[in-house]
DNA sequence: AACTATTTATAAGA
DNA sequence: TTCTTATAAATAGTT
């Protein structure tokens, strides 16, 4: 964009350089920004310049969970750590027993990803299905419970200003000597907890913007990815 | 751009956000990787997309080094927990690297057995459930698979054994001069590959007792204990 | 930092 | 999905 074709090639002049680093990094964030409210994505973006300064944008601001997200998805990489800690060795029996405990725990996890299927019979494998489907519907029922829990929120608010909207009805009809009745909005506002107003039009909003930040680990989570 | 002014928030329309998705997606990716290789930059960009499937870009696709270095630079806010852990000594920071490793994939263990949900927001339980839904899928496809093969297996066997037979009959005909043909069994036998096949008489197992981790759960009884 | 000529990105439609 | 097209946006070069 711009007045002359791009060349995909380093800018070798150290001003333009700069000066197009900084605008397309404020492009860039943007449309990070962008796509992730327009499609509901989850995007995490991290920028160094070449001067090594950091420049990040991350959907609700939240980047150590999209990167643990991130993580735990490309989660097939760090088997690594099996085999690396094993030749570390010669620790205790305690150290032995966590690794151990660690790699049995890792192995399920992948099994529960519905990865690394071929090692398991046809026994284990229901067992696993019926274990997932007694899962989903314990998640499914706790959402339920959050989702309700949000509405009835919601609600409260709305009768209150409703109740607040009616008060000062009367006081300015007492004022004016008005008799028109006021009519009072019926319909379901997106009002979020933390008072951002965003207008949503229909009841598909399945409510993501009431994501919280969740329980914190033992270690930070920025330390857990340098374990492997 | 494009047609119409744009309007930042969620498109309501599936098929619109997931078309719009994939071109922005196409969009951001490539802006990524030119601001790249134009400013000399390091850039790492992760997408995930409403439906939970990942993409992702990384200068020189070097995602991991990347994410080490922005921990690296957000390692000053986090200098006081690090000191603390520093002061422990190499032994004990191992340790308790494996045991922080543990506790979280002990924690996403119990996620997936449904355990321990009150700890998630929407967000996170919809992540969970889609996760599961897909590993639902493949696990069931891999025992369709095994299923057939072993149906495969016992028709062969039934084949040969009918082969078998035949020519006994057919010795014991010359004997005996009899002419009653053999009969032979041609239902579906419950045999599994592995010995221990249960037949499962209907879909309605919802295998509620499997609540908790019961015999032949993945996890072995010990680990349960030392985990809890 | 602003301006503007151009190139790009992309929303909508096919 | 993929292509086409009208238009909005981004931005390279300039002031």
């Amino acid at each position: 964009m711009g007045r002359g074709r791009l060349q995909l090639k380093r800018i070798e002049n150290k001003i333009n350089r700069q000066v197009t680093f900084s605008k397309r990094r404020a492009g860039l964030l943007k449309k990070a920004h962008e796509i992730s409210v327009l499609c509901d994505a989850e995007v995490a973006l991290i920028v160094f310049s070449a001067k090594g300064k950091l420049f990040e944008y991350s959907t609700d601001s939240c980047m150590e969970r999209i990167l643990e997200r991130y993580e735990r998805y490309s989660y097939a990489e760090h088997q690594v750590l099996a085999s690396e800690t094993e030749s570390i060795g010669s620790w205790t029996l305690e150290h032995a027993k966590l690794k151990a405990r660690l790699e049995v725990l890792h192995r399920n996890y992948r099994h529960f990803m519905g990865e690394d299927l071929d090692s398991l019979s046809l026994k284990d494998l229901q067992n696993l299905e019926q274990q997932l489907e007694s899962a989903l519907k314990h998640i499914r029922s706790r959402k339920n419970q959050l989702m309700h829990e949000s509405i009835s929120v919601l609600q409260k608010k709305i009768k209150e200003k409703e109740r607040a909207l009616a008060q000062q009805a009367q006081w300015e009809q007492q004022d004016h000597a008005l008799d028109s009745p006021v009519v009072l909005p019926h319909y379901l506002p997106s009002l979020d907890i933390n008072g951002s107003y965003q207008a949503r039009h229909n009841g598909h909003d399945d409510g993501e913007n009431l994501t919280q930040p969740r329980a914190g680990t033992l270690l930070p989570p920025w330390m857990l990815r340098h374990l492997s």
